[in-house]
RNA sequence: GGGCGUUUAGCUCAGUUGGCUAGAGCAUCUCCCUUACAAGGAGAGGGUCGGGGGUUCGAGUCCCUCAACGCCCACCA
């Protein structure tokens, strides 16, 4: 216990207390619990690529508010904390901050130093540096970027448990990550396949159907001729890619549309390049869109990809990795014509290629008036900033029933085993999981991940033997396979034939970061701890990511245990501008977390945080942490005032009013209690505010004079003893939002920390005793009592006084119940109003309250 | 095209199974240095609950319909 300051104040108490909690560890998770006390939170880990944002602040308020609350309800709260820091942001950072770039055929350098640490000129041309010293420097980054976060996080003051602390490429996780991949590879989950995949040209890697967004671009219809084989005229088609007409391997139309039904099994000749092509029909092809008939390349977008493979069409790729066209024509393309029309779009990007066709459609007349302006939305990888092409390559997938109904059926199930808090984001989960078109690709060509942990054997003529992968034993994880040696391999035989070869991808971010409640509750590695903790009661999470990191996380769960990954969902919302836009970092005057916990204290911006309704998208708001500022002050100063009458007091609670007041309090302890049941935060504050509110301006005014008594009796002691009951409670119900202020208020009078006493009970506030009229009518008798000293205030405000202002007479007359609430609180009405004399009549159907003032001298 | 959400005071939002005259904070206005707090306190004004229809003794609340805004999803030649 601290004494009482003279002049309570909010500065220095984060300072104060975030030590205090570090050496008292009241955070730490008790690793003897058992499981059904356990409480457990899948901490959503931050991405490292730059600042936290108020986005964070917001949600993860939200999340401790609950963990604070269930760890006052007596539960071990298992609270960790993670850092994503594996995959392209990170790479993306650190090519911006050392202004280097990634390449795997540069060897590596040991005494490697970045030509920049921050900020490289815009004219610096990035240096190639070797894969080890790239993930050298992404270490570094992200090692300086958490220590970032970790302060901001503890600044806010959330009640994690900082020794759980993991990072998505840290041993740990790559361990858990190679674990999983190698058990779901095992039961044929994980599979490899080489297949069309959506290709980001820029980072030259695939991309997930997660990972995709939609943009509006401008494009252009364009009219193209196709002559008939047989002579008879030609067939006129709409594309947006002219560009790939090289790469054209039939037209299609509808089954039923009767202009192309005599079409259907002749040939058609390709513009410009002459290749022959069939005309086939497919129900995909819509009559209503352009001419009716589309040509079909490879790859223009995923319903080419769908028509090639169910019309089994041939594949005449022209895109390479790098965006470009292809130096080497598509088989098919043989006159010396089709060939030098290819050769003057070879190494063309895909945008200079279309410039180039056109101008030689425009020139041979097979395209037919100019071409049309349109804006159509176009897919792009959502870190991307081209448009995604589709390029066949090998690729690593983990079924999710994008192919399989069964599989499909056990996820939509699973999600109906998850409370979803708001429920309606239960939705968003189906919606997803029924528009799943294919497996999950986990594979990525870069290099700052986890690495697939396999090798392949190589057969004598050095040929790649990918239905045999090469896997290490679990025992030996994390591997990195271009640096380990698979079992009964030697290093020499890397890359020879009849030897190995590494497989060169990563997985993807999601594919560890699905893995986090196995990562914190280390699985596999205490597996104790690991039973304690799963299935988690808690993943907090924002609503955007339930198509990847909810998602992605019940697949793996699912596979690995049979089981839904927690109990509960729970979706936050967005922050918005206070123009109701998305904050966007891009508009350069976002106000930092920082700046906020300087100028409020990190309680006031917690509140503003915590005052905003589960899932709900809300606006930054100052004047909210401004009221945040004022509550947190009020805090200290009643709790001052009240401890300057009473401390611990052992009286009997005899008067009604005092009794009522606790009967009130013991009615918000029940809702706040429920509300935090169902992770309505936001309703536990506001009811705990609204009490706050009322006590101090009504009830602790209508009973200082009496508590503070000198020699008070019954009654004073009454008084005392309501009002520490009363500031235990709201102190604790205020805990989770404010634990700060909290901490501060509880340490001037309690033993122990706040954080760890005992949550309120109703009957714990207001006990009844047996055979008590349980419906004692606390809120009529408050209303009536509460109406009179405002009657009186009303009176003087009119009158313009001083509310210290002398009352002559007050003359009150009410229906039976009420007048005797009045009576019975009559002394504290007549102190607090400054009423000499009264008349109380029983009379009338509602409060009715005269006041006639003294007249002043 | 499919799905979801939102719409209540000038602003931001509560309003839990339908039930007195629809609430809070901020902002505005008036007043008060009152023995914890002037970074405070006491009051006041301000709303045809998005539009229309229906069920009901009674609808902000339930049903239908329309509209605006936002979000998610979709095979978008």
């Amino acid at each position: 216990m601290s004494p009482v300051p003279e002049k309570p104040t909010l500065d220095g108490l984060e300072t104060k207390w975030i030590a205090g909690w570090d050496a008292s560890g009241v955070y730490a998770f008790d690793r003897s619990a058992r499981r059904e006390t356990v409480f457990s939170v899948d901490t959503p880990p931050p991405t490292v690529s730059g600042s936290l944002h108020m986005g964070h602040v917001f949600s993860y308020t939200h999340t401790d508010t609950v963990a604070r609350y269930r760890r006052m309800t007596g539960r071990a709260v298992f609270y960790p904390m993670g850092w994503d820091d594996n995959g392209l942001p990170t790479e993306r950072r650190v090519q911006n901050f050392f202004g280097v770039s990634c390449d795997p055929s540069v060897p590596y350098d040991p005494s490697f130093e970045p030509p920049f640490r921050g900020d490289p000129p815009r004219d610096h041309r990035a240096v190639p540096v070797s894969r080890p010293n790239f993930i050298e420097l992404c270490e570094e980054l992200t090692a300086r970027d958490e220590k970032v976060f970790e302060d901001l996080f503890r600044r806010l003051g959330l009640s994690v448990d900082w020794s759980l602390l993991y990072a998505t490429i840290d041993e740990r996780s790559r361990r858990v990550s190679q674990r999983a991949f190698l058990r779901n590879l095992a039961r044929g989950e994980a599979y490899t396949q080489e297949a069309p995949t959506l290709w980001d040209v820029d980072f030259k890697t695939a991309v997930a159907q997660a990972e995709l967004e939609d943009r509006e671009r401008p494009g252009a219809y364009h009219k193209v001729n196709f002559a008939r084989t047989d002579g008879s005229g030609h067939v006129t088609i709409d594309t947006t890619r002219p560009e790939l007409l090289p790469a054209c391997v039939a037209l299609v139309a509808h089954p039923d549309d009767e202009r192309y039904v005599p079409l259907f099994g002749s040939t058609v000749r390709t513009p410009l390049f002459g290749v022959e092509v069939p005309v086939v029909a497919h129900p995909l092809a819509q009559p209503d869109k352009g001419t009716g008939i589309a040509m079909i390349c490879t790859f223009g977008d995923l319903t080419d990809v769908i028509w090639w493979r169910e019309l089994a069409l041939p594949t005449r790729a022209i895109v390479a990795r790098d965006g470009r066209i292809l130096a080497e024509a598509p088989p098919g393309i043989s006159s010396d014509a089709g060939l030098a029309a290819y050769a003057g779009l070879a190494g063309k990007t895909v945008k200079q290629a279309q410039t180039a066709i056109v101008e030689m459609l425009r020139e041979s007349g097979d395209l037919v008036g100019d071409p049309r302006p349109i804006t159509h939305p176009v897919k792009f990888f959502e870190k991307g900033d081209r448009p995604l092409e589709i390029v066949t390559s090998r690729q690593w997938y983990i079924r999710n029933g994008g192919r399989e109904q069964s599989v499909r059926d056990a996820m939509l199930a699973r999600g109906r085993e998850l409370r979803w808090h708001p429920d309606h984001m239960h939705h968003r989960y189906d919606n997803w999981v029924e528009g799943l078109n294919g497996d999950w690709l986990i594979s990525r060509q870069r290099w700052f991940g986890v690495p697939v942990p396999v090798w392949y054997p190589l057969d004598a003529e050095g040929n790649i033997v990918h239905d045999s992968p090469l896997v290490p034993d679990e025992s030996s994880l994390p591997v990195d396979p271009s640096t380990d040696v698979p079992a009964g391999y030697d290093s020499s035989q890397r890359g020879v034939p009849n030897g190995f070869v590494a497989d060169p991808d990563v997985m993807d971010t999601w594919a560890t970061s699905s893995l986090t409640p196995q990562i914190a509750g280390r699985w596999g590695d205490d597996d104790t701890l690991f039973t304690s903790v799963y299935p988690y009661d808690l993943r907090p999470q924002a609503h955007d990511i339930i198509r990847t990191w909810l998602f992605s996380t019940v697949v793996r769960s699912h596979f690995e245990h049979g089981a839904a990954p927690w109990a509960n969902a729970a979706l936050s919302g967005w922050i918005l501008d206070p123009d109701r836009k998305k904050m966007s970092k891009s508009k350069g005057n976002v106000v930092t977390p920082l700046d906020l916990f300087d100028q409020y204290g990190s309680d006031a911006v917690r509140y503003w945080a915590a005052c905003a309704r589960p899932g709900i998208d809300t606006a930054f708001s100052e004047e909210q942490m401004k009221v945040g500022r004022k509550l947190a002050t009020k805090i200290l100063n009643v709790t001052k005032f009240v401890l300057g009458a009473a401390g611990e007091h052992g009286d009997d609670v005899t008067e009604a009013i005092d009794r009522a007041m606790l009967a009130r309090l013991a009615a918000v302890v029940d809702e706040a209690t429920r509300a935090f049941d169902n992770y309505d935060y936001a309703r536990a504050l506001e009811r705990t505010e609204q009490f706050f509110w009322w006590f101090c301006d009504d009830y602790v005014e209508l009973v200082k004079t009496r508590a503070y008594e000198a020699d008070g009796g019954p009654a004073t002691g009454s008084a005392r003893t309501a009002l520490a009951e009363a500031l235990s409670v709201l102190q604790r119900l205020f805990a989770p939002f404010l634990p700060f202020t909290a901490e501060e208020v509880w340490s001037w009078w309690q033993k122990g920390s706040v954080h760890v006493a005992e949550w309120p009970t109703p009957s714990g506030t207001f006990p009844l005793e047996p055979g008590s009229v349980a419906a004692f009518d606390h809120d009529g008798f408050l209303d009536a009592v509460c109406g009179t000293i405002a009657s009186i205030r009303r009176t003087k405000t009119e009158a313009k006084v001083s509310q210290k202002a002398a009352v002559e007479s007050v003359t009150v007359t009410a229906p039976e119940e009420m007048a005797a609430a009045v009576r019975s609180a009559w002394g504290d009405i007549a102190a607090a109003g400054s009423v000499g004399r009264a008349e109380i009549n029983v009379g009338g159907d509602e409060l009715n309250v005269t006041t006639v003032l003294a007249t002043t001298a």
